[in-house]
DNA sequence: CGCCCCGCCGCAACCGGTTTCAGTAAGCGG
DNA sequence: CCGCTTACTGAAACCGGTTGCGGCGGGGCG
């Protein structure tokens, strides 16, 4: 790579010192017009481009945010990254990525590695890293902020919708069709956001006097392949009538499974999913779910990272937004009781 | 944030210099195993980790490259990302990304900041931006490779999938299919990769002795909403019984438009995408697509920037790979000649 | 006319590492 | 016992910016 002109070449090209220089181009002190106008000729000549590097040494701001998310594959994640993206663009800081596959040790090694290159600040789509290790970091001053899974410390701020209450939307959604036998697909059992969609789950269940049957829970893992295994097991071994699927990934491979087994929907079996990916409104048929504010979330954790950054008090650490009901095509009234298909 | 322990700390706890310091961290030179010991020990002790800010600005590397994409919220995208980051990884190196929306202004304004942060190279899925400024960059030696989309200057390194090649096995699937009336949804026309999916959508047309006719065309957009549309004009004015869409995305969005208009896939219309997403496995029916290998064009651009980050001599600097047919539910034999709708 | 203030600018220290170069002491062959 | 390696270490320059502080010249005011 070609050695690039520095603030000192700068500085001998306009016959000024490189602290006029820097103050020129940073706007801070002041400049007298001619001097500014050697200035600006100096690096327009030069093709002079300032290294932010060596700026960052002293500023010790990089102007960059770490992200930490378990998958970058997961519609819903891209979703997060793309408004974080966003706000993060008004404030002209970039993003550093880093994919975890939920691994607690390489998010310790990523946490490292962001503290090293002195990223202003790390955003985290859940951390799955004991408490102790993440309040290590916290209390080093290093800002974190975690967005739609949980974290095991209250010492990191968490913005996520409420799952519990999406939850409910959707069983009632599905009771208030008719529904009674309603299954549910679960997300990955070690994830506090599952046990919160079945919480929520029960809860409208017993809310509504209808005894809940662990049969009818399948455990899925938040993906196409978990959802479509699950739907397999509930159509062959009970006779739901309606399925929550824990997020709209696991929904498409539980209508896959249906189709497959010759069953159609919303006529005979009702689906409901949880995030409202852009897709969801594009699958056969579109699919009813519970939408999350992806953007929203995006947006107010990135808010807050930045509040830290400058050292602003937080006020509240935990943030619950709303999730909403969206009905499109695949729930339906409930015709009548469908028989199991073996067993 | 807490002043955090610099390697002067730990000189002064060891009770040496920080050039011994350093060479011990590094491995570089030799150190006596007493000294080592009571650096270790420091380390240890003072929490410490080495700022790679300072030594960034030293060693001129900052173990980042640079990632420009127009949409992270394109699957495929997502899963070219994941790819990188793969690679990237084995190299210790982490990815900055930036979201472009296929504006040039802002990849310029992108390549600007990458360089100014002194990252090692950019990789770019596609660049609209002019070729001389381009070559601005390229000159300068800021290493950039693209993938996937075309870029309008060689003087970068280009690694895709024979876009045109894949394009002339979808629609020969389809004319031995017996299809003789097959509908093309492109892809955003500005793209060049756009084109080459539409010459071999001709090429293999005129090649089985079959008319192209120009009102089987429908411009999309690589996307959902785009197919949709498309596939909503092309049912309603033509009497095709097949459509070979220019991407998955837009593939879901014709799907949808099929089964609204209450036809069925593929017993009335086959459909064939382009891509093999993840989730394509899981349409209703399974996606027919020819696959492109994601995962292949991300290590091959990732290796070739590497290669041009160490001052090696490229030997191709367009790289082609292989798509490849994949066969699902989405597909069959032609039956009987659709009427169209309307007109 | 003298003084003060203000606008503008430069010197030099500093950020936290790496690396060159030189220096010391121990080891070893002759 | 001497001279030459060899192993290890430290002083200091350097990477490319920012910034505190002091200096200088000119205009306004008493």
């Amino acid at each position: 790579m070609k050695a690039r002109p520095t603030i000192y070449d700068v500085a001998r090209v306009a016959g000024v010192s490189t602290a006029t220089v820097s103050r020129a181009l940073n706007g801070t002190g002041q400049i007298a017009p001619a001097t500014r106008r050697a200035i600006d000729a100096a690096v327009e000549q030069l093709g002079y481009r300032p290294n932010t590097i060596a700026r960052s040494l002293v500023t010790k701001s990089t102007q960059t945010i770490g992200l930490l998310l378990p998958d970058i594959t997961n519609p819903f994640y891209a979703a997060l990254v793309d408004g974080i993206q966003q706000r993060a663009l008004e404030r002209e800081h970039t993003i550093l990525l880093c994919t975890t596959e939920g691994d607690p040790e390489r998010e310790e090694v990523y946490l490292d590695l962001l503290r090293s290159k002195q990223v202003d600040g790390a955003l985290a789509v859940g951390l799955v890293l004991s408490a102790d290790r993440i309040e290590r970091f916290a209390a080093d001053g290093f800002p974190i902020v975690c967005l739609d899974r949980d974290v095991a410390s209250r010492a990191v701020p968490l913005v996520q919708v409420d799952n519990r209450r999406g939850a409910t939307m959707a069983t009632e959604h599905l009771l208030s069709l008719g529904h009674s036998r309603i299954a549910h697909v679960t997300g990955t059992p070690t994830l506090k956001i599952s046990d919160d969609r079945i919480a929520g789950y029960r809860e409208a269940l017993t809310q509504a006097g209808v005894s809940v049957d662990p049969d009818l829970l399948a455990t899925g893992e938040f993906n196409e392949e978990s959802g479509y295994e699950a739907a397999r097991a509930l159509l062959a071994e009970t006779d739901a009538t309606a399925v929550f699927a824990a997020n709209d990934l696991s929904a498409i491979g539980v209508l896959n499974a249906i189709a497959e087994a010759g069953l159609r929907v919303p006529a005979d079996i009702s689906v409901i999913g949880f995030d409202d990916l852009r897709l969801s409104r594009y699958t056969t048929p579109a699919l009813t779910t519970i939408r999350q504010p992806a953007r929203e979330i995006a947006e107010r954790a990135t808010q807050i990272l930045f509040d830290m950054t400058e050292g602003k008090r937080i006020r509240s650490r935990h943030i619950l937004v709303e999730p909403e009901l969206v009905v499109r095509d695949s729930t339906a009234q409930a015709r009548r009781r469908r028989a199991r298909r073996k067993a």
